[in-house]
RNA sequence: GCCCGGGUGGCGAAACUGGUAGACGCAAGGGACUUAAAAUCCCUCGGCCGCGAGGCCAUGCCGGUUCGAAUCCGGCCCCGGGCACCA
């Protein structure tokens, strides 16, 4: 055995063994049960960064883990291949995006290789691939059949300059991150798939998944935000106007329907364009609300405005005419594009009647009749209803019903149950992506691509210019037969949402070299994924359309089962402090950490910092995720290089629990070395003394069965750290805390070194999954045959566990006053006895009457006096 | 603005179900070994008071519940994630 750690060695070594004996190949069998453990596949950036270290690392700790339980686990790895960064990259570097895209790949795979990742490699995939994305396209068409995908308009950013449609991303300050223009929202026609068809399912079955984190589950409850209400029509005063006979509103509050005072449409409802003409300042105003941004935080940050239509309509109830405005705050994209006005009972509405004078009305009385002052704010509670007419009194609740029926009844209101949720817009004006397989033809209208013509090829030989997708003038993709009437006809050029690659690739590991269907029933024996695992960030979106489109499979019948995730861990966040320069157009540079010099205050923080290179100023950009577009990412090569695999993982997991947000520093990964030194030097010198005796535990004394004690409680612990709380920082530290106990226990007898060889047999099994490659080695030095990737998991002997004696914290009105070691199975009056005899103890009880004696079990003693 | 998290020593954190606040590690200081350095080992390490035994204060801020609160409740401040075209 080397007397010195070298991770340089030893890591290709055990590599090599892996590799060798295809220890992660995954293969089908019904004899064993299967473990699917999958983590987030990235985005092939060019270079890891932390983040992903991290959330590797975790998910490969825990297949290695559940591998040594016996578990037939399969853990794969592939590429989110397509998006936005690889034309940004094609349009500053002049490369093609399909052949940035897979050097960044091959150069990812390699670091991952590096780090010794557990993962069956023959099932890599990449969404850009065509063997891919023709299934994707496959499927989109059986929606397509099944009127589960239709065609709509909905509302972009348009960059008036450079002709093209914006990601939300790419609009700074209002402006074209490119050209410097004023953004504007413009309505296209795009692809929707009907996501809200499943609305119901997709809230209902979060509870039936206990494996998901609470604040998850909440988060998409809230984002799905089922309500029950009315929809209202308001009919137009003095007859139709452009073809609309009444404003038709939807509403969860009709208890508030007599402190209606105005109505508001968006600036694109077809009133409001009928009422500009002839108005110029009211034109003006559209106009303007067109520039707004297209983000629901920024249309809930921004001032609200808004102007009369000189419209009115008649109030269903009292026949009274009730104004109808324009706001800027009503999108046309949401419901019917109109909302009534309840400025007594809702926090905007009340805002923006009191910003314009319009009249406020209280219909809602506190249950318990306190005072409400409407001068100063809305009253939002449910209560008692007044100033209703034949309602008053009611409750909240009843008018509810009593509202609803009514209405219902004169055919001028409808109960609905309506969703936050909208239907999934999956249509992108971008070029590196899946072609949405449909064709445009002047006679017969949207044409689906035949299933014998997939995959629509994406043509990868192009130069971007920056001003939109290339594929518009490229003929020979465009132009094509109609395949219905034969006649000239133009295929789309608009690529799906990236989310629709990612919402079915955990499916396709299953059977990724299947080149004749889109899944086949290797696929019913892997899923569900029994263990995700990846960011908080995607908690909604991604997590959301791939439970949608699990269930859109299984109603296909591809998949067995209604979930996809039995369980989700979500890694916190690798934070990172940005830096950037603002160029004349308000475009912003990013300057990776590594590249900048910063100033910090005597508490830390950063106050200034400059360019390493030039030594001028760049500008601070926050704390946040580690991430491509704002060029934070720490890459961990360099650590690599230096310390080795093992130590970046030992130390990953070491900084804190899965679940939580860190802010990145490497301050700390030379103790993670320390201890990888530490532990190959004691067993070096223990290997040293020769092969050790049988341990004969019949045979051991006080000091060590305490020490085989703790090294049987550390097994429990840290079994339970990592099979059951995911917490590797306490199961590191439990094992370390052991190694420090061993490093004290001197004893050289034949039993003391026994002893010693179970304590390391054990400590190298359960740092196996964390550290693989040192543990591959130390596996072999400590003289056991075969590797240590095909050991069981340890068990703990519980008889070691038992303790005659044990220790009791005594206190006094709840502060700690002494310590007592007494008989594990004392009685409670022994043990009120003690406590109160404890000479500390008795000095602040003393003069006192004892009123109280709680005793804990095993813990503490309490006496209040 | 709305939804979801988080805030504990100089730093990363621990305290799992309301029961010993600060395990484990980093940094720092002191010491041993060494010609020296590195490496390694040992000791100290939240603040204040005390010779000591020990005491008082302390988990973002204010208040509450409880024998007992980092943990539960109410209000506030700050930080992070998401908000539908970043992935």
């Amino acid at each position: 055995m080397d007397p010195i750690y070298k991770p340089e060695v030893i890591e290709p070594a055990a590599q090599g063994y892996w590799d060798e004996h295809r220890c992660f190949d995954a293969e089908e069998d019904d004899s064993k049960e299967k473990f699917y453990c999958l983590c987030m596949f990235p985005y092939p950036s060019g270079h890891l960064h932390m983040g992903h270290v991290r959330n590797y690392t975790i998910g490969d700790v825990i297949s290695r883990y559940q591998r040594m339980r016996g578990m037939n686990v399969l853990q794969p790895m592939g590429w989110d291949a397509f998006g936005l960064p690889a034309e940004n990259a094609a349009i500053k570097h002049g490369v093609p995006p399909g052949k940035w895209t897979r050097e960044n790949i091959a150069h990812m795979r390699a670091q991952f290789r590096r780090i010794g990742f557990a993962y069956d490699w023959r099932r890599e995939l990449a969404t850009c691939d065509p063997e891919y994305y023709r299934w994707e396209q496959w499927f989109f068409l059986r929606l397509y059949e099944k009127g589960l995908v239709y065609k709509a308009s909905s509302t972009v950013n348009w960059d008036p300059v450079d002709q093209t449609v914006l990601a939300n991303e790419q609009v700074i300050d209002g402006r074209g991150w490119r050209s410097g223009a004023l953004v504007e929202r413009r309505e296209i026609p795009q692809w929707f798939v009907k996501i809200t068809a499943y609305a119901d399912e997709l809230l209902d079955n979060l509870a039936r998944l206990p494996g998901w984190p609470e604040q998850v589950r909440t988060m998409q409850a809230n984002w799905i935000g089922r309500s029950e209400g009315l929809e209202l029509d308001f009919a137009l005063a003095g007859g139709p106007v452009v073809g609309y006979e009444a404003l038709t509103v939807y509403t969860t509050r009709p208890d508030t329907l007599y402190g209606v005072t105005y109505m508001a449409v968006a600036a694109e409802h077809p009133l409001a364009a009928h009422a500009a003409q002839g108005r110029p300042e009211l034109a003006a105003f559209l106009a303007e609300c067109r520039s707004a941004h297209t983000t629901e935080a920024a249309l809930e940050t921004m001032e609200k405005r808004g102007m009369p239509l000189g419209l009115s309509v008649v109030h269903p109830l009292t026949g009274e005419n009730v104004p109808v405005w324009v706001a800027n705050f009503v999108l046309m994209g949401y419901g019917t594009g109109a909302v009534m006005a309840v400025p007594g009972h809702d926090r905007r509405d009340w805002e923006f009647a009191t910003k314009y004078g319009l009249p406020i009305r209280q219909v809602i009385a506190p249950a318990d009749d306190a005072a409400v002052d409407l001068s100063r704010e809305a009253f939002v509670e449910y209560g008692v209803l007044v100033n209703s007419a034949g309602f008053d009194g009611l409750t909240s609740a009843e008018a509810f019903e009593a509202l609803a029926a009514r209405l219902e009844g004169e055919g001028r209101g409808r109960r609905r149950v309506n969703y936050r949720l909208r239907d999934w817009s999956v249509s992108r004006q971008r070029y590196w992506g899946c072609p949405v397989p449909m064709i445009d033809c002047p006679r017969c209208g949207s044409v689906p691509v035949p299933d014998e013509q997939l995959p629509v090829r994406l043509p990868e030989d192009v130069t971007l210019s920056g001003a939109g997708s290339p594929l518009k003038q490229m003929d020979a993709f465009v132009k094509v037969d109609c395949p219905r009437c034969g006649g000239d006809a133009r295929r789309e050029t608009d690529t799906f949402d990236t989310f629709f690659e990612s919402s079915w690739y955990y499916a396709r590991f299953c059977c990724a070299d299947q080149h004749g269907a889109m899944l086949d029933e290797r696929a019913r024996y892997w899923l569900p994924v029994d263990q995700y695992i990846g960011g908080i960030e995607h908690a909604i979106l991604h997590l959301l359309y791939a439970r949608f489109f699990h269930k859109l499979m299984r109603d296909e019948g591809l998949v067995d089962g209604d979930e996809p995730f039995a369980n989700l861990l979500t890694q916190g966040m690798v934070l990172a402090e940005s830096f950037y320069r603002e160029d004349a157009k308000g475009g912003r540079t990013w300057y990776n950490p590594a590249e900048v010099e910063m100033q910090r205050d005597e508490k830390g923080r950063i106050v200034s910092a400059s360019l390493k290179s030039d030594g001028a100023p760049v500008e601070l950009g926050g704390v946040g995720t580690m991430s491509k577009s704002k060029n934070n990412g720490v890459d961990p090569q360099a650590l690599m290089d230096r310390y080795g695999a093992d130590t970046v993982r030992l130390f990953t997991m070491f900084a804190a629990p899965p679940e939580q947000s860190l802010e990145w520093s490497d301050t700390g990964v030379e103790g993670a070395h320390r201890f990888m030194k530490r532990l190959w030097r004691m067993v070096y010198e223990h290997v040293g003394e020769g092969p050790a005796p049988t341990l004969e535990v019949a045979l051991l004394d006080d000091a060590q069965r305490a020490l085989r004690r703790r090294l049987h409680a550390t097994i429990a612990k840290v079994s339970d750290d990592i099979g059951r709380r995911y917490t590797f920082n306490t199961a590191i530290a439990a094992v370390m805390e052991l190694l420090n106990t061993v490093s004290r226990h001197t004893g050289r007898e034949p039993q003391d070194r026994a002893l010693r060889q179970e304590v390391f047999e054990a400590v190298v099994l359960l740092l196996s999954p964390i550290v693989p490659h040192a543990c591959h080695a130390l596996w072999t030095a400590l003289g056991r045959a075969g590797a240590v990737v095909d050991q069981p998991w340890p068990a703990f002997d519980a008889a070691a566990l038992v303790q005659d004696e044990i220790e009791l914290v005594v206190q006094v009105q709840g502060k700690l006053r002494g310590r007592i070691t007494i008989a594990r199975d004392a009685p409670e009056d022994v043990i009120h006895a003690a406590a109160l005899a404890e000479e500390n103890v008795a000095r602040f009880v003393a003069g006192r009457a004892v009123r109280k004696v709680i005793v804990v079990p095993g813990r503490l003693v309490n006496i209040v006096v």
